[in-house]
RNA sequence: GGGCGGUUAGCUCAGUUGGUUUAGAGCACCUGCCUUACAAGCAGGGGGUCACUGGUUCGAGUCCAGUACCGCCCA
């Protein structure tokens, strides 16, 4: 981090991140990479003075680079001025800004509009300067634009002044560095740019050379330190000639040695990096790193030295003094991956820090750093600064709109750690942004975080709760699970399977800088599935008098624990923190420096996931029979089951403690012969129909509407399938398997479709 | 003018290489619950012709082209 930023620096605790180190470009160490590597650069030919149009602050009183001049899109206006030529004929030009006329040393053309193909070579009077000036043939005019004819001014279009050089015109300066007018503007000399506009344009009106005026919205540049209008100005410059390290900046994004997150980013560099132009690094403040370039006031001898020279080179003067002009501030950034590891000494640190791996940062900066210290790093260390950039996306209001101070619109991070915690803050920001997209943000958002946290926490208290009395650190080691699969029910296993898929997916999220999709994956797994699911399995066993069994639950329930907060540690660090002290064992450290939770395929068991989510529609349908016929929780249900599966059967048999507690059901009778009970809803899952009688709390009316529902759902389906079957091209070109799939889709449907609508007949009898 | 995105439920957004019953989540909404971890919660439910048009394909939210609207970057 640059600078002494306190605010920043003090937010950033409160986020519960690590103080950052720090360090300033104008500390010594810093001032002497600056130094070395504007010599370096200078000795290959690749920094150079020279007098070419670039950005000019009048406020600020000096140049800017390209990325320095913010463009706005503004109302303006075109002025469309007549040029006269032969008495009484006119060229008219348009211009959107008309007191530049005053130095122009040409009209240009395109070679091949026909309109004005006489006129090339000839000239036209200049008005109000009453000057002779050429009229030529360029490419670059565009035909299209106002009326095809364009002044040509050198000193104050970069456009203009390339056209100059091309056709050997000189340029004629009209304005002074604090944006008057100087004496080369006649009688508007010393008058303010804006305000000479104002009069030229009067003046021209009352001559009759002004045709008409145009609205016309253009982008303007704007200083932006300053926000004063940027002038395109002539004036001598030192440059770095940056296609050179662009090249090669450019090569390493393009073949992955750099990897962008999100990739979109890429097309973008490459955009930037193909149209680059050299950069202005010369600056006309106060502060900064000064020029190491020193001239002779005898000889005029120029010399770029890395220790200010006592006598000149030439003539051994002492009459010497050094370039008034201090560096671009970003001059000094982009050396930051090494010129803070004591660069060019070859530091242990620096060894050890370049190349880091990930550079985090605001695609707003992109061109400004990003880029350069690519381009530095490549130069200078031969080898690139980082392996990957993640690019954030920028937090909006609500409405979108970027939050500014002028609005007022900013949500104050602060007050929102105070209001909602760092943990929920984090939390919400993290799965609310998908990788680099802009996030529309309200103080509301934050809610989720906390609702997670204080899910967290209370899920963890629920467990705590029954192991208070029991041996903590024993609960802790106790998971040799494999040694004791005799011993693990059906949810257990489970549970470590969705475990340790979990710890993969996430781990491969994180390591793919899919940030929002590792809190998804963790949200679902630890709210829908850890929570949801088997804290409510294991409950029977948590309150039953079965010892081993209550510290069988227990131990997977803490080891699922352990792993989702080291999970969940750089997401939320300080409940997870402090959930951590109570279940880790007493010679492990801290859980930010503990290590990082390896899956093991050995706990991978589809055969348990297939059986415990069919549980879960068993017990599914029964909670939507008694949600749709409201039925109290209170009330305890029957269940009978028609299957001709016995193994099915076998493992319904196994679990019915499950239904008990999460259904609310009573008993379930399973029977392949079972006549559905008169004054009972019915389901069906898999090949079983699912019957619970309901007498006195039926109604008819609504059971008709589920079963209706279901049967339209199923009808649909089976057409679909059966288009899809009959479609020749589709069995001749669809892979096997899909075409298999289908098929047992189709016979699935069926079955239901047919039990459904039995059970709706019956319904009617 | 050039480049890059976005458009999926009322809102904010996911949707990996085209094929997984009904396109998902959170919020909001409706119904029922103070069930001894959690009402910042639990259970159930409703809600989407995936911006539009055309194309490729047996099959398109997903690939291609065009259109519209919104946004960003660069000149």
């Amino acid at each position: 981090m640059a600078a002494g930023n306190r605010p920043c620096r003090n937010r950033y605790s409160k986020h519960g991140g690590e103080k950052p180190e720090k360090g300033f470009t104008m500390d010594p160490g810093l001032s002497r990479a600056v130094t070395e590597v504007f010599c370096r650069l200078f000795e290959k030919g690749l920094i150079y003075r020279g007098k070419y149009i670039i950005n000019w602050c009048p406020r600020c009183a000096t140049a800017l680079s390209d990325e320095e001049a913010i463009h706005q899109d503004e109302q303006g206006k075109l002025w469309y001025i007549k040029y006269p030529y032969n008495g009484n004929k006119f060229l008219t030009v348009a211009t959107t800004r008309p007191e530049t006329m005053l130095g122009d040393v040409a009209v240009a053309v395109n070679p091949n509009d026909t309109r004005f193909k006489k006129l090339i070579g000839k000239t036209v009077t200049l008005p109000v300067m009453n000057r002779q000036i050429p009229v030529i043939a360029d490419e670059a005019v565009d035909p299209k634009f106002g009326t095809g004819a364009v002044k040509v001014t050198p000193s104050h279009d970069p456009n203009d002044f390339d056209i100059g050089q091309r056709h050997n015109l000189s340029p004629v300066n009209v304005m002074n560095e604090d944006g008057t007018m100087n004496e080369n503007a006649g009688k508007y000399s010393g008058v303010d740019r804006f305000k000479c506009r104002k009069n030229l344009v009067k003046e021209l009106d009352s001559l009759g050379l002004l045709e008409k005026i145009e609205n016309h919205s253009h982008a303007v540049a704007h200083c932006q330190r300053c926000d004063t209008i940027i002038e395109p100005y002539l004036s001598r410059q030192w440059f770095v000639k940056i296609k050179p390290l662009a090249e090669p900046a450019l090569q390493v994004v393009k073949d992955g040695k750099i990897k962008f997150h999100p990739q979109k980013w890429v097309k973008i560099y490459t955009n930037w990096m193909e149209n680059i132009r050299d950069w202005c690094i010369s600056r006309q403040l106060w502060w900064g790193h000064r020029i190491p370039v020193y001239y002779c006031q005898d000889c005029n001898e120029m010399m770029v030295k890395r220790e200010a020279p006592v006598n000149c080179d030439k003539c051994n003067s002492t009459r010497i003094v050094q370039d008034e002009d201090v560096l671009d501030t970003w001059f000094s950034s982009w050396l930051w991956p090494f010129s803070t590891m004591d660069w060019p000494n070859e530091s242990p640190d620096l060894k050890h820090f370049y190349p880091t791996n990930a550079l985090v940062t605001a695609p707003d900066i992109i061109f400004f750093w990003v880029a350069r210290m690519i381009m530095s790093g490549l130069e200078f260390m031969g080898e690139v600064p980082f392996t990957d950039v993640y690019f954030n996306g920028v937090v909006r209001d609500a409405e979108g709109r970027k939050m500014s101070k002028t609005l007022g619109n900013g949500i104050d991070p602060l007050k929102m750690v105070e209001q909602y915690s760092a943990d929920a803050v984090r939390f919400s920001l993290l799965m609310l942004t998908s990788e680099g997209q802009d996030i529309n943000l309200s103080e509301s958002s934050f809610e989720i975080g906390r609702n997670f946290s204080n899910k967290l926490w209370n899920s963890f208290r629920f467990l705590s709760m029954s192991f208070e009395g029991q041996n903590i650190q024993e609960l802790i080691t106790e998971t040799n699970f494999l040694d004791k699969q005799e011993k693990l029910q059906l949810a257990d296993k489970w549970i470590l399977s969705r475990l340790h898929k979990t710890i993969q997916n996430v781990t491969k999220s994180l390591e793919d800088f899919h940030f929002n999709e590792a809190v998804d994956q963790l949200y679902s797994f630890f709210w829908r599935e850890f929570c949801d699911w088997y804290l409510e399995l294991i409950k029977p066993r948590l309150y039953g008098e079965d010892q081993e069994a209550k510290k069988i639950a227990l131990s997977i329930g803490i080891y699922a624990v352990r792993n989702i907060v080291k999970l969940l540690h750089p997401i939320i660090p300080f409940i997870t923190e402090e959930i951590w002290h109570s279940v880790k064992l007493d010679e492990e450290p801290d859980i930010m420096i503990s290590t990082w939770p390896d899956f093991d395929k050995k706990y991978f068991d589809e055969k348990s996931e297939e059986q415990l989510n069919f549980i879960q529609q068993l017990i599914g349908t029964i909670r939507n029979i008694r949600g749709e016929m409201n039925v109290p929780p209170s009330k305890k249900a029957k269940v009978l089951i028609k299957s001709a599966n016995s193994k099915l059967d076998q493992l319904i048999k196994e679990n019915e403690v499950y239904f008990a507690s999460l259904a609310k059901v009573v008993s379930i009778e399973l029977n392949k012969n079972l006549k559905k009970p008169k004054l009972s809803a019915s389901s069906v899952v898999s090949d079983m129909e699912i019957f619970v009688p309901l007498e006195g709390l039926i109604d008819i009316e609504v059971e008709r509407g589920r079963l209706t529902k279901e049967i339209d759902r199923l009808q649909s389906q089976i057409e679909n399938i059966n288009k899809k079957l009959l479609n020749q091209d589709f069995i001749k070109k669809a892979p096997q398997q899909i075409i298999e799939r289908e098929k047992v889709k189709l016979a699935d449907f069926q079955n239901s479709f047919e039990k459904f609508q039995a059970n709706l007949k019956s319904l009617e009898d």
